[in-house]
RNA sequence: GGGGUCGUAGUUCAGUCGGUUAGAACGCCGGCCUGUCACGCCGGAGGUCGCGAGUUCGAGCCUCGUCGGCCCCGCCA
């Protein structure tokens, strides 16, 4: 760069500077050479603008412009010029001024790059991920890694104001029984013992409020090795905290006001609050889903009463052997096609569905369905009454147990929400879901398994219910659902040795396993553990809506494909032998 | 582990019923051009049709396998 000292930045300079004398830098964003003039659109973090290169001014300059050609790295000093009449362009913040070159240096050359870096054209993914780093040069991109940082800044200011203590806890760990695959690290001085990365923080987190830290914060990576989706990366980041002498409505009032915080400060959104609450057993009622997305209607309706004595011997039977029947009214549809009908049905078909009973309103309230004839006049109008079913209605029927009707119709609640442009990304419903059960029986296992972690305090009032009917008993834990992500969830811990050991106990953990994995945990619940809980966003399915964008590949920087490749790096990558057998391990593949 | 979908020029895509020399746009290279801003005009180069078998007189197209991207199920306390 020899003497030159950058003086300001891309999307800096407007009619207020004409005549200063400047020093730019960046990138060679796109060349319009006229044979004469020469303009050049150089670009960085914040913007773009347009340098000129005119022969009669500076024809030594012009020339060496003449090669110049797209992402070639340039420092370019020259005077502010208002732009000539009638050519100034509104669509550019810097669009009034120009930059008139007196000096241009080559500071890097570049290859022509392996893809276009305007916005124009969608480029393959794992072409972008390879080269990442150009990828990352395309303002979409670029805008939401300054989206991320304000969050972060945001998220961390409103704690900071709040009483918590950022504190950093160990990415060595041990692995801990429940929950997800754990990604192992072998220990080298420890020959044939393995460290874990961490899941979530969460017992060290609870230690330090044994350790009386009170209010604790982290911006942390978590790890889980399990399969990958849109929202889902093996290396994630949690907002993780953790508060003392608290219960659920402090932490709900705290996290509301960090929410409105983040939202105001990234895009500026102002959230209603307090946000709407709902127990687990109405999401699953209302919406089939324990994080509904409450932008729209389109609710599940329960026919229990309607079906239990109908005609219709498939619905009766679902209903005698403790299944049920809900149906959804899609207001306005009965102009799906055949085609449409055969769709919906297969997509419910992925969820666990055997079939998709519909109805079509037609004038007059008649029905237009496969099944009308199985129902007596007052049973179709029994259902026509319950559903609020008008003409021109377009009725879906789900039969089967309890998690096949929530799963199929809750999927098709939200097919349709998609179908019907109900999907509105500008639009931020946000609610809590409280209640969860503390477990659930698990088939395979022949077990419960904790819904949320075993850690979490089971409700008082059902307390009793652990020893005769554990599956009943309700959890202290809550998430944070928006626009049907689960964004968040936390809950009450258990602070008590002797409740934690009960749950433990509930949970097939032998008093032997217990004291084997958790006994730094009993231990420090017998040593004044106060009264606690918390709470862990997940800052890139934030960010992922905050953003409005589809996957949260796209707020990381250097995400991973669907197989856990990082298509940069080429990694995972295989380990000269030598690596191995210092860490113990006798690999019995062939190299 | 399973289902779906995609893979053709540097990029994004088209490619009919299996049939002559695989096309377009953008990009790239060269030339012309003094007010463009996705500049314009003229010319040119550029292809292991992901890979491997098979069917066929003949395969980008059909079959099987395989690799990879994406979406989903399972999995994700």
């Amino acid at each position: 760069m020899g003497s030159l000292k950058r003086t300001h930045h891309c999307n800096a300079l407007s009619a207020a500077n004409i005549g200063q004398e400047v020093t730019l830098m960046g990138w060679v964003l796109r060349r319009r050479d006229h044979g004469g003039v020469i303009f050049i659109d150089l670009r960085d973090r914040w913007g773009l603008t347009q340098v000129v290169f005119n022969p009669e001014i500076n024809p030594e300059v012009h020339a060496k412009a003449h090669g110049l050609r797209n992402e070639w790295v340039l420092a370019i000093r020259g005077r502010v010029e208002a732009r000539p009449e009638g050519m100034v362009n509104p669509k550019l913040a810097t669009g009034a001024i120009e930059i008139l070159v007196s000096e241009l240096r080559i500071l890097n050359q570049s290859q022509t790059p392996p893809f276009p870096l305007d916005e124009e054209v969608e480029v393959s993914e794992n072409l972008r991920l390879k080269y990442r780093y150009l990828d990352l040069r395309r303002p979409g991109m670029a805008d939401n890694l300054v989206l991320r940082h304000k969050a972060s800044q945001a998220i961390r200011s409103f704690l900071n104001d709040n009483g918590f203590l950022e504190i950093e806890t160990p990415v060595l760990t041990r692995s801990t029984p429940e929950g997800a695959r754990d990604y192992l690290v072998p220990s080298r001085v420890n020959p044939g013992k393995f460290y874990a990365l961490p899941q979530s923080p969460q017992l060290f987190k609870q230690l330090l409020m044994v350790a009386g830290m009170d209010r604790y914060y982290q911006i942390v990576k978590c790890f889980r090795d399990e399969d990958l989706r849109a929202d889902r990366q093996p290396e994630f980041t949690q907002v993780d905290m953790e508060l003392s002498f608290v219960e659920e409505e402090d932490i709900f009032a705290i996290m509301e006001g960090m929410i409105t915080h983040l939202f105001r400060e990234t895009i500026g959104y102002k959230p209603v609050t307090p946000f709407p609450r709902m127990t687990y057993a109405e999401a699953m009622n209302r919406y089939g889903s324990d994080k509904p997305d409450t932008r729209f209607g389109l609710e599940l309706i329960d026919l229990f009463t309607e079906v239990r004595n109908c005609g219709f011997k498939v619905f009766r039977d679902v209903v005698e052997k403790g299944g049920m029947v809900k149906a959804i009214n899609a207001k306005g549809c009965a102009t799906f096609s055949r085609k449409d009908l055969d769709d919906l049905t297969a997509y419910v078909g992925q969820f666990g569905a055997k079939g998709l009973a519909w109805v079509k309103i037609k004038e007059g309230g008649e029905w237009q369905s496969p099944i009308a004839k199985f129902f007596t006049d007052e049973e179709r109008a029994a259902m026509t009454r319950t559903l609020d079913a008008q003409p021109g209605d377009l009725l879906f029927f789900g039969a089967d147990s309890p998690a096949v009707v929530y799963a199929a119709l809750g999927e098709l609640r939200l097919e349709l929400g998609r179908r019907l442009g109900f999907i509105d990304k500008k639009t931020f419903s946000f609610v809590w879901v409280t209640d969860f059960p503390l477990l659930e029986w698990d088939h395979e296992q022949r077990r419960h398994m904790a819904v949320h972690h075993p850690f979490t305090a089971p409700a008082e009032e059902d307390m009793a219910l652990l020893a005769t009917d554990p599956g009943k008993v309700r959890s202290r834990a809550y998430d944070l659902a928006l626009n049907g992500t689960e964004i968040g969830g936390g809950s009450i811990r258990i602070h008590q040795p002797q409740v934690q050991r009960t749950v433990f106990a509930t949970l097939g953990i032998s008093e032997e396993e217990a004291r084997d994995k958790f006994d730094f945990l009993l231990k420090a619940l017998d040593l004044g553990a106060p009264p606690h809980g918390g709470i862990a966003f997940g800052l890139d399915r934030l960010m992922m809506i905050i953003a409005g964008r589809d996957t949260i590949r796209d707020v990381i920087a250097f995400p991973k494909t669907q197989k856990a490749t990082c298509p940069l790096t080429d990694a995972p990558s295989t380990v000269a032998r030598k690596q191995l057998t210092e860490l113990s391990l006798r690999p019995d593949w062939k190299e």
